[in-house]
RNA sequence: UGGGGUGUAGCCAAGCGGUAAGGCACCGGUUUUUGGAGCCGGUAUUCGGAGGUUCGAAUCCUCCCACCCCAGCCA
């Protein structure tokens, strides 16, 4: 009893170790018993699922401590950002059904209060201007095993670090004539804090401060004060960063300000794609996929067109844990994921992806029947509806085979098998193309006491096919998508390779005539359905034509079986 | 040969001194008007390795090994 309880309890509360900390700080009274956190992107570039991660974790965690999490855009290098990625970051994040209510800040907001702060530590000679070049502070930076060399500017007098830095902001100097850097330790063995620059010059204008400012904050001196400012009590951000974190503690001690807990878990990284801005954007850049939200990018934009839902995304992070180890998560349970939400929510209709003619000999010439088909047998709720059944039918090519392998138990020559919702019909004939050898059409008898799909002898057939009627079907355009690429880590490459050979050049396939019941003809774009026995697809908008996206396909045991016969038949 | 991290099944991941959760994948079986879904069952004598402490170690200690990150005026 007291086992299962405790089992019990474990589903409910998946445990990781930014909640085991949270809960300690909770129960310290730390922070006034507040939990704040915050998604802080650089608008240079779309969302992904990674980012996808980072938001369910940080809003996740407000909503389930009883908190606030902020969205706060981190925009301190006017050279990399724009307003377009702003955009589409806000739509990525309502989608995914998270709010940050009213509380939506900028970096940028706080470009006056950062300059204060600067002067103050000036002014307690915790930093100074260095006039060395690029080049030059790099040198005297050290490396990671030598210890880096004080700058010679490094003594100026507050006074003239005062007028500098005032004539730095006031547009006097080129870029990178000088920097303000903090004044820490040219020794220390964390490269981070050998004097860090924390402004320098861009002559750019910012996507919205204009030309006020000519001077920018570097990351590191900004985000703690961002967290400070916004009274943030857990800073969560990846891995990477934990070598900063010293010196974010450095500046909010410094400056006697609130402090935030920074801590880092390990980014996402997906199987059988890349997820790193820059990476995708060299996927678009040079065409490998159509743009941001191509359906086989890794960009929530690209799932959302793609057929994913914002459900089957947050159960997704959910399950994949948050933890500080490098991990590879398999893509498989991402496509299980959403399977999951689909198969209690999509609506079952019948598409004939390669059709194949099939003729009812004995079924009357002109008769049509009106044939009641279960919207979705996981849910009753969603009712019932009618579909035509004639005499001429498209069945899918592949559930035809002249010569059936060991196992086949669909349609072939002598064999009974069941139409979905309709009747019991026999393969008779098959007639061919006489040059090409060609399965062009298939002659079958139906047996008129078999409708709905049972019989009253009660015979079973094993074989179950999905069909549409040929003279009420409506034409569709059917995109399949397969990975991205063909390693399970792209960016597991050496130095003199690129992750671009890893692409896959088959990863989609466009199949321009599909045939599908008529109910289908005015599908709204962005619905969902599970076309039987094939998979998940949804309506890509596009103007005139019925298009579908593969979501996912369905699991497919006939696949595996006819696999392992082959490769048992090459062995 | 500097510093910071991380090693639990094929892939994730819990575990915090009391005798290896859970999910995905995989393999059986059952059921089925989707070769889907469901249901039932199976899969780590052992936690990177070697020592040590302890009645008892994945958990504590020591040494070793492997992998990741850091030398932007990017974030």
């Amino acid at each position: 009893m007291e086992k299962k309880d405790s089992i019990k309890l474990n589903k409910a509360k998946p445990q990781n170790f930014i909640k085991n900390i949270i809960e300690k700080d909770l129960s310290m009274n730390k922070n006034d018993e507040r939990v704040h956190t915050r998604f802080p992107p650089e608008p240079n570039g779309y969302l992904h699922i990674g980012h996808a991660k980072s938001i369910c974790l940080n809003f996740g965690l407000a909503s389930e401590y009883k908190g606030l999490c902020n969205l706060r855009f981190d925009d301190t290098n006017p050279t990399k950002e724009e307003v377009e990625y702003i955009e589409s970051i806000k739509l990525d994040i309502r989608w995914l059904g998270f709010n940050w209510g009213d509380r939506l800040f900028y970096a940028s907001d706080y470009f006056d209060k950062l300059y204060e702060y600067a002067n103050q530590l000036i002014k307690s000679k915790k930093a100074y201007v260095c006039s060395l070049s690029t080049g030059e502070i790099k040198e005297y930076r050290g490396t990671l095993t030598q210890p880096g060399r004080n700058s010679p500017y490094r003594s100026r007098s507050v006074k003239e670090n005062l007028g500098l830095f005032k004539r730095m902001r006031a547009g006097e100097f080129k870029e990178g004539e000088h920097v303000l850097r903090a004044k820490i330790d040219m020794e220390s063995p964390n490269l981070n804090m050998r004097d860090p620059v924390i402004y320098r010059i861009i002559h750019e204008s910012h996507h919205r401060t204009g030309n006020k400012w000519c001077i920018y904050p570097m990351y590191d001196f900004a985000h703690c004060l961002e967290d400070s400012i916004e009274r943030i009590t857990h800073s969560i951000c990846t891995l990477e960063f934990e070598d900063h974190r010293p010196l974010y503690d450095w500046f909010l001690e410094q400056l006697n300000l609130f402090h935030p807990q920074q801590i880092e878990f390990a980014r996402l990284n997906l199987s059988y794609t890349v997820l790193s801005k820059r990476k995708l954007l060299e996927l678009v850049k040079y065409g490998y996929v159509t743009g941001w939200d191509d359906p086989r990018m890794p960009t929530i934009a690209g799932f959302r067109r793609r057929g994913y839902t914002p459900e089957s995304i947050h159960d997704f992070s959910e399950r994949i844990g948050v933890a500080k180890r490098d991990s590879l998560v398999d893509v498989a349970l991402l496509e299980h994921c959403v399977r999951e939400d689909l198969n209690k929510r999509a609506m079952r209709v019948m598409a004939v992806l390669r059709p194949l003619r099939l003729i009812i000999d004995n079924y009357p010439e002109h008769k049509v029947e009106e044939i009641e088909a279960v919207n979705n047998p996981e849910d009753i709720s969603m009712g019932t509806r009618k579909i035509p059944f004639s005499r001429v039918l498209y069945i899918e090519q592949e559930d035809f085979r002249e010569n059936p392998p060991k196992k086949y138990f669909r349609l072939f020559p002598g064999q009974e098998v069941r139409l979905k919702h309709a009747y019991y019909i026999k393969c008779e004939k098959v007639i061919k193309d006489e040059k090409t050898g060609e399965v062009k059409e298939l002659h079958c008898t139906y047996d008129p006491e078999s409708r709905g799909g049972g019989t009253a002898d009660g015979r079973k057939v094993r074989g179950t096919l999905h069909w549409v009627s040929a003279a009420h079907s409506v034409k569709a355009e059917v995109n399949l998508y397969d990975r991205l690429f063909i390693k399970e880590n792209p960016v597991d490459c050496d130095k003199n390779s690129d992750f671009k050979e890893y692409i896959n050049h088959n990863s989609v396939e466009t199949l321009k005539s599909c045939m599908v019941e008529p109910g289908l003809a005015n599908a709204v774009p962005g619905s969902r359905f599970q076309f039987l026995r094939h998979g998940y697809f949804c309506v890509d908008s596009s103007k005139g034509k019925l298009v579908f996206n593969r979501t996912v396909q369905l699991r497919d045991t006939w696949a595996k079986i006819e696999k392992s016969i082959k490769d048992r038949k090459g062995s």
